[in-house]
DNA sequence: TTGTAAGCGTTATCAA
DNA sequence: TTGATAACGCTTACAA
């Protein structure tokens, strides 16, 4: 187990008895190199194991084939699939991917963004940057250069102009969310989840719009997006003299949370309420669970990202700055099927 | 919002009159520098923007300061979570993390680690290497030189003499799931899940010892290691000549599709069946799901992992080729708990 | 088509 | 303590 020292092209270009030039070119270039030598450049490259240092070729040519991809929290299932998708639809492109989570920290309450991530990640200098959630902080990408895409997904991408922006059509999936739960015949519906951050406003805003036009009064329990936030701001709601009969959730976490609190709601005689989600993640399907709630086409997300990210320049050049809005689907399962007001 | 290009070394050293070697000395050694020319770089550096490029740095110095990840998959929220730590223990201690998902395709029915993947990380020339899950193929490992520390986290590293493992003691861990459902009155014990790859192997055999220990005779139901594959796995179980009063599941991941099949079972009249899962991710503590499972002690597997890839090289070569075992710990819930045979 | 040589941003060696 | 100068592994004019 010796330490084999990894060939480098010049190692090839001395087995096969050409000039360090020539085996660049047969690895940059399809063509501009004999038969010939071409073949005695491979073979001697597959003797000797080498396959080119990608960083190193990024360094020389100030560009490199690498999508970055920042995603901003490890623990939302909803980012690490939108990651993984991206990182399949990217690869099946041509694209090598690395990866970094945002290290976030707290600094008088406000969350701060290590700079020390995002520049690692720029001294790359990647072909493009991905990023997946909400980023608290979009300073240090300002020096990323003009040359270079930026797409956000999932999330709406205020503080950074430049950027494109793939996310639901959060109005759209409320306005599906109200409609059905209206349809079973729900009046005294109240959203539960935050309403800091974006994305959260987005969505309460969604609500606050699609009930209206229902001409029915939106009530809300604020709360953090957790599962134990979910849970008390629930059992504060259910208490509340407006008496929902349908509560719906800023995400699948915090609808954790709230069936918990329903539960305990109907054992102690209450009647039934009507619970939604958002995200889909994969936690909602399971059967125990059957929690309704909004695909946001994380593939279709993933794949519309990959193809900005690396495709002609003119294309995200004019998407630039704007947002694109998927159609939402809304997944109807056990915890509104059938719960009737 | 011009494409500002970064400031380097040369620049630093014009802005401050200084040679670039100077600058290069500030920034790699605390000593060395006469105070007022340290000042006037810094100052320089400061004006300017300037922040070292760590990849170049790698490549001239032929080593850095990042600990490569590699997830073996991103899907599995042990494997995430492990990360994610990890990731916030090496960050504590001063070094960079960048992950990449391991690029797993099939062919011929046989999983192959895209040897890209694993090239690019070392391209980098990582000061430490993670790797978190089972990696089919440790071959292209093999190039790493000596002094970089590999840690396999959560799994058994054969195939990698060199490598350093740390993962839960897999035997122990199933001598308590049997003792607690032993002591639940339950003879007719099941194992629910693969037998393929070192982990499942290892607790498959953890399961069997346990249970002649205790003059129990072992069953089993082998699968994938899917919900799905669980759901099947597990009627099957149910129907055997055997008649389980209770099923011990590879992971949680499988005995979500098992409690399912365990609920119809039931609905059509089965008797009641214990359940137990295995790495206690959070969903197996969701009051609807509510598993028994077995903590692997993720954060004292992350930072054991960062403490040996950062620390005394004397330390880890003294590890190398060894597999620290944590002791298990039994998380009791519902699908166990007073669940009698 | 091929080779030479300069350069990417940094560190390392060796004189000054 | 400082500054040339040569690497690191590669690309890329420019020359041959």
């Amino acid at each position: 187990m010796a330490a084999i020292k990894r060939p480098t092209i010049r190692d090839v270009a001395a087995e096969a008895g050409v000039s360090k030039s020539l085996v660049s070119l047969v690895y940059s270039s399809e063509e501009g190199v004999s038969e010939e030598k071409r073949e005695r450049v491979l073979a001697a490259a597959k003797k000797l194991g080498f396959t080119p240092n990608l960083w190193a070729r990024s360094l020389s040519s100030g560009q490199s084939n690498f999508i970055a991809i920042l995603v901003v929290d490890l623990h939302n299932p909803l980012f690490t699939e939108v990651a993984d998708e991206a990182r399949k639809a990217l690869a099946s492109r041509g694209h090598q991917t690395f990866m970094t989570a945002a290290e976030i920290s707290e600094r008088d309450g406000k969350k701060i963004l290590e700079k020390s991530t995002v520049q690692a990640l720029l001294d790359l200098r990647p072909k493009g940057i991905l990023i997946i959630g909400d980023l608290p902080d979009k300073n240090s990408l300002k020096s990323v250069p003009e040359s270079v895409p930026i797409v956000i997904a999932t999330t709406i991408s205020t503080g950074l102009k430049r950027a494109i922006c793939i996310r639901v059509d959060e109005d759209e999936a409320m306005r599906q969310i109200v409609n059905h739960l209206s349809s079973l015949g729900h009046k005294n519906i109240a959203y539960v989840g935050p309403n800091e951050g974006e994305v959260a406003a987005a969505r309460y805003g969604g609500f606050v719009s699609a009930m209206a036009s229902k001409g029915l009064e939106a009530s809300a329990q604020f709360c953090d997006r957790t599962e134990d936030a979910g849970y008390t701001a629930a059992t504060l709601a259910l208490q509340d003299s407006g008496k929902p009969t349908a509560l719906i959730c800023f995400n699948d976490i915090v609808a954790l949370g709230v069936q918990e609190a329903i539960r305990v709601f109907q054992d102690a005689g209450g009647h039934p309420i009507a619970l939604t989600g958002f995200d889909n993640t994969y936690i909602s399907a399971l059967s125990r669970i059957s929690l309704t709630s909004i695909e946001q086409e994380k593939g279709a997300i993933a794949v519309r990202a990959a193809e900005l990210l690396t495709g002609d320049p003119e294309e995200w050049k004019a998407a630039e700055g704007k947002s694109l809005l998927l159609v939402p689907r809304l997944i109807i399962r056990d915890s509104t099927r059938n719960v009737r007001a």
